[in-house]
DNA sequence: ACCCAGAATGAATGGATATTCATTCCGATG
DNA sequence: CATCGGAATGAATATCCATTCATTCTGGGT
């Protein structure tokens, strides 16, 4: 639920010992996960086969269909996973009560949406593959949109909050919500196809930008 | 180069006549790309088969390699047209010196991105079917970006001249121009995604909300 | 009316890939 | 230490699909 981080250099193909190791259905469900995020990123969805999925996690073919069925299956559920980190990533953040602060928290949940973690290629393009495809197939359209419900909720009383804190006038948090997230799901597009023009550092001064102009008293 | 209209009943399989017609080379060619953008939408680009394309176009199966030499082909060549459609219109509105007012052509612009002819279902999911495949392929960024760094050059002058005109303060176009069209983005990728959540209306107002908090004088 | 360049066809081919399952082997248990 | 449930393997299978090309047919030119 929470690793987040290696996904790198995570199974090197071991060179040392082949021998055949027997561990626990979720650690190796993880594992075959893991290493889907990995061949999507660099092969593309559609270009995704079993065996590379397998062989990038260093196991054998068979064992996919062990432990997920089928391959719909397992892209469904390396799906599933993507976007529970990535939601439960920003309600943790916006929910942080331990964070009393509501600028500090809208600054936080700004790092969180376009730092390391998230905008890291592999997360981004395993994103917008499926996104891609969504149009298609209502199973991906339903995954997201369950926890994307529960985030725009949670933004927007974030915001209805900051309104009053605030006293803002003529601003609808409903509204500035939806502006907020498709403005941050455009800047992940931008940052993956044209890495060229858009920076990281470029992008957040945007969002940044768009949360100043709503919120004046709230950001630096 | 300004078809942009049909695309849906446009080839009924012909239960009257089926003989044998002979076309120009461009005419073909525009007809199997119009035949790849239904099939990518309503089956996702992953699952897209020569024998989809070519019997939705209403044709044999040879005839798409024959104009086309790869179905790799086929598909770069389906974006190419989409990308340029999309970029292009958008550029017209902006050049567009026949409309002099600059609200105005602010409105315009608006109404194209979010207007009945870019929204439909079927252009947003191959352009996102693409965006998530161009992390894994060189090319497909390369097509999107071309046109794509023209787009932006344009709505930043359009923003230059907004901003001279109404002596706004603290602003600047570049930034203003990445923001625009990021949040225009991701609005059409939650159109595409969560219909149910936003529908155009809402997306209309939110980048029109947008618009007025930057440039109060020039939007009702 | 006839011809023929080349547009269009679709059966055949070869290569790729998801899925199965008989077999192997680990390691927890008593 | 011997046993055995079930995790892991990977060769074999059946399906699917892009691409080819020998053949058919069309329609403009003469």
């Amino acid at each position: 639920m929470s690793d987040a981080s290696g996904l790198m250099t995570e199974e090197a193909p071991q060179t040392t010992g082949k021998r055949r190791q027997i561990r626990p259905k979720a650690e190796r469900r993880q594992q075959l996960i893991d290493a889907t995020i990995r061949c999507i990123a660099q092969h593309g969805l559609s270009k995704v086969t079993m065996q590379m999925v397998t062989s990038e996690a260093g196991l054998s073919v068979g064992i996919a269909n062990l432990h997920f069925q089928s391959k719909d299956n397992l892209l469904k559920e390396t799906l599933r996973f993507v976007a529970e980190e990535y939601h439960g990533g920003q309600i943790k953040i916006m929910e942080g009560s331990d964070m009393p602060d509501l600028g500090q928290r809208l600054d936080a949940l700004l790092d969180f949406q376009l730092g390391r973690g998230v905008t890291q290629r592999q997360k981004m393009s395993v994103w917008f593959a499926y996104y891609g495809e969504a149009g298609a197939r209502p199973v991906y359209q339903k995954i997201v949109s369950t926890v994307d419900r529960l985030a725009a909720q949670k933004l927007e009383a974030l915001f209805s909050d900051i309104i009053k804190e605030g006293e803002y006038q003529g601003v609808d948090a409903r509204e500035l919500a939806t502006g907020y997230s498709s403005l941050i799901d455009g800047l992940h597009l931008g940052l993956l196809v044209t890495p060229r023009e858009l920076t990281k550092r470029r992008a957040r001064a945007v969002a940044r930008d768009f949360l100043r102009r709503a919120f004046p008293q709230h950001i630096s």
